[in-house]
DNA sequence: TTGTGATTACTGCTAAGGCGGTAATATCAT
DNA sequence: ATGATATTACCGCCTTAGCAGTAATCACAA
């Protein structure tokens, strides 16, 4: 299972692959630079929309997944 | 790209077919009714470990991904 | 070592998320 | 239609996330 420690781990590789600095990355995502550190410290408590911002920032997509999405995306396409 | 919208749109389906009320995936998730409401409708200022209780309650699980992670799968393999 | 930049830590402020309670509206049986 | 349940909406209260600024610590290169 994914926990905020993976998630600030998996944006801090790829920042350092981007050559970033945290400073960067925020002004590049249009965050503080105070949530980029806490994010890579693994806080729990960040408001989703800062942290898609930053992950949309280093093109990391998020996916949900479950047993049951085969059934919603079937049940989505209905839906045009 | 998946949007806070999606992210509603799945634990509703995802709700509905546990056979659960707001009510008693908040509470069964350890949350608070109306944050269930909110998060059903889009709401992009959740907070992250709200929004991770309430999939964990549905096994739903979140992933990250982008050209990088085959890398960085790499590089975390090598800390054990 | 010494310096330069990055990271970590702390501070005060403002805005707002999460909460339960309640009420109004919607949904869906019978 | 009527009733029972679920959903949506609003309310204050309390907590805290996000922010810039600053300072201290760390990391690495010359």
């Amino acid at each position: 299972m994914l926990t905020t420690g993976d998630i600030g781990r998996i944006i801090r590789f790829h920042r350092k692959k981007a050559g970033l600095t945290q400073l960067q990355l925020a002004r590049l995502s249009g965050v503080g630079k105070t949530v980029v550190f806490d994010i890579e410290k693994g806080k729990e408590t960040v408001r989703l929309d800062t942290l898609m911002k930053v992950l949309a920032a280093l093109n990391i997509r998020i996916e949900l997944n479950s047993p049951l999405m085969a059934a919603f995306r079937e049940k989505d396409h209905e839906k045009s």
